[in-house]
DNA sequence: CCGCTGGTTCCGGCGAATGGAACGGTCGCC
DNA sequence: GGCGACCGTTCCATTCGCCGGAACCAGCGG
C-alpha cells in the first residue's frame, strides 16, 4: 500500500531472524519448524515426542507434520527414528547451485588460468556466509599438500586471506558483525586482536589483495583478491603456497602472486552477469 | 524393532495421477509441493505465477506460501524471482546425515580407490529414486569430460549403467514401475524397448555388473555395479570412459572394469551397517 | 495511452488443522 | 515374568486459519 516498501533487487534484506521458537501458527511453518529442528540435529536422530517439544507442539501434531513430510521424501526413518531425508540432500545441492552456480561457472576458466600461471598448491574460490567463508570451488596439485578446506565447507573468516579480501571491501556493518565476537584463533598465528585486524583490512584494500601467513593452517601462506559486484566483494580467490617458497626469496614473492589474483579477479568481475 | 527397512524413500507409493501432480490438500504439503517446484527450476529462478501453475494452486495461495517459506529462508529472492534459498545453505551440512550419509561413508573410501585404481574418466554413486537415479556422490579428473551429472542431480535411471545395475537386483514391482512409462530417450542410443532393457537387465545380473553404451551422453561408456543390503539393491556404483579408449582394444576392456566394480561395490556392501 | 501480464492484498465462508484423550506396543526396572 | 512408564499412533468434535476469487498496483510493449 505504502510507497516506502522495498521492491530493491540488488541488495538482499535479511532479517537478523535470531530469534528462537514461536514460529507462526500456520501449518506450512510449523512443517519447516519440524523441519528446521531436525536437521538441527546433527548426527542423532529424532523421535516423535522430541520433535514436538523442539518445535513446541502437541505430539499428535508433531506425528501428522512428520508423515507429510516423509510422503515428501524430506524427512526419512529407520524404525521410528526420523532423520531428514533424501529430499533435503536434494535441495541442499540444487541450492550450492542456484545461489553460486553463475558465479562458479564465470570463476571457473580464470580460477584455472591461474592455477597453471602461478604454481602455487591450491587456488580457492570462497564467499562470506555469516562468520566464516564458504569455499565454492578449489584446484588442487594431486601431489598437494593437505589443506583443511573442502568444497562445501567453512572456516572462520578472519583466519584467511579470503575473508580478508572480502571484508576489505565490505560495508563497516557486515565487518562489524563479523569481528563483532571474540576473533578464532585456529593457529599461534591467526590475527587475536581486533585492531590488528582492522589495519590490514585497510592494508588489503590499499593494495588490492589480502595476506595470510601461516593464521590458518601451519605451513601455508595465502594471498587473495576479492571479486566486485556493484562496489562489494561478493566473493574471493586464493592462492596457497607453502610458507618455505614464499620466505625463501625469489620463487614465489606475494606482491607477484597478489598482482596475478588481481588480474584474474578482475576479469571475473568484469565477466559476472550484472542482476 | 523388526525393521526391514530400504534406504530409497519415494518409490512405491505411486499416485494414479501422474501429471502435474494434485499434491494432497494440507497446507504443509502444498508448502512442501512450491519447494519442490523451485528446485527443479535448475538455473533459472521462478515467478509467483509459474509456482502457481506449476504447483496447481492459485497464485494468492502460491504467494502466501512462498512468503511462509521465504520467512524461514527457505527459499530466497531477487526482486521477485524465487530460488531455493540459504537456509538449506547454512544445513547443507546437515544433509551429510540424511539417510544417504552412511551409504557416503562407507562408499567413500572404495569410491577413491575405484578411481585411483582404473584410470576411468569418473567415478559415481548412486541410489534409484522414482524413475530416475540419484547422484550421491562423483569424482572427476580435473580436466576430464564434461558429464552431465551432479551431486544431488537426477538422470533416468535406463539410460544408465547405475539404474540397471540396481534394477537388476530389485523386486519385479520396482522394475515394472520403472518401465511402466516410455523409456527416456536421451541419446540415439538410449535403450527404447521394454524386452530390450528387460534382457539387458538379465544379463547384468548374470555378469554381476551392468553397460551403458552412448545411452546417456555421446562419447562415454559406463560398467556399474549394485550395492546390496538384505539381498536387494540399495545403490550402485560406475565407471565412466570415453569411448574411444574403450573400444580401441586394449587399455581399458570392460569385463576389466566389471571385475574391479564388483571388487569395490561387493567391499561396500560388506561394510555396510545392517539397520 | 491503453491493455496486458504478473505481483500483492483483502475478506468471508468453510474445510482442514488442532490437540486432548485413548490405544497398543516396547522397554526396563523391580 | 509381570507391571508400569514411555512412546508412537489413531480418533474425533470443535474451531480457527487457510483458501481462493476478485480487486488493486506496477511495469511493459504496442
Amino acid at each position: 500500500m505504502s510507497v516506502d516498501m522495498v521492491v530493491v533487487p540488488p541488495v538482499s534484506d535479511r532479517q537478523p531472524d535470531a530469534q528462537v521458537g514461536e514460529v507462526a501458527q500456520s501449518s506450512a511453518s510449523k512443517a519447516l519448524a519440524v523441519l528446521e529442528a531436525i536437521s538441527r540435529a546433527r548426527g542423532s536422530s529424532f523421535g516423535v515426542t522430541e520433535v514436538a517439544a523442539d518445535v513446541g507442539v502437541p505430539k499428535s501434531t508433531a506425528h501428522r507434520l512428520l508423515k507429510t513430510l516423509e510422503k515428501h521424501g524430506f524427512v526419512g526413518r529407520s524404525g521410528s527414528r526420523y532423520r531428514v531425508g533424501g529430499s533435503f540432500f536434494e535441495l541442499s545441492e540444487a541450492a550450492r547451485w542456484s545461489e553460486f552456480g553463475e558465479l562458479r561457472d564465470t570463476a571457473a576458466r580464470p580460477l584455472n588460468w591461474l592455477f597453471e600461471r602461478s604454481d602455487a598448491a591450491a587456488v580457492h574460490l570462497a564467499v562470506l556466509s555469516g562468520r566464516d567463508v564458504l569455499y565454492l570451488d578449489k584446484i588442487t596439485r594431486p601431489a598437494g599438500t593437505r589443506l583443511p578446506s573442502r568444497v562445501g565447507g567453512r572456516f572462520p573468516a578472519t583466519c584467511t586471506a579470503l575473508g580478508k579480501a572480502i571484508l576489505a571491501h565490505s560495508p563497516r556493518a557486515t565487518v562489524a558483525d563479523v569481528i563483532g565476537e571474540p576473533l578464532a584463533r585456529i593457529t599461534p598465528y591467526s590475527v587475536a586482536l581486533r585492531q590488528q585486524f582492522v589495519l590490514q583490512l585497510s592494508k588489503a584494500r590499499d593494495a588490492g589483495y589480502a595476506i595470510e601467513r601461516e593464521e590458518a593452517c601451519h605451513g601455508t601462506v595465502c594471498v587473495a583478491a576479492p571479486i566486485m559486484r556493484d562496489g562489494a566483494a561478493v566473493a574471493a580467490v586464493s592462492l596457497s603456497v607453502p610458507t618455505l617458497t614464499a620466505t625463501r626469496g625469489g620463487a614465489a614473492d606475494l606482491p607477484a602472486l597478489g598482482r596475478l589474483l588481481v588480474q584474474a579477479s578482475t576479469e571475473i568481475s568484469r565477466s559476472l552477469p550484472l542482476a
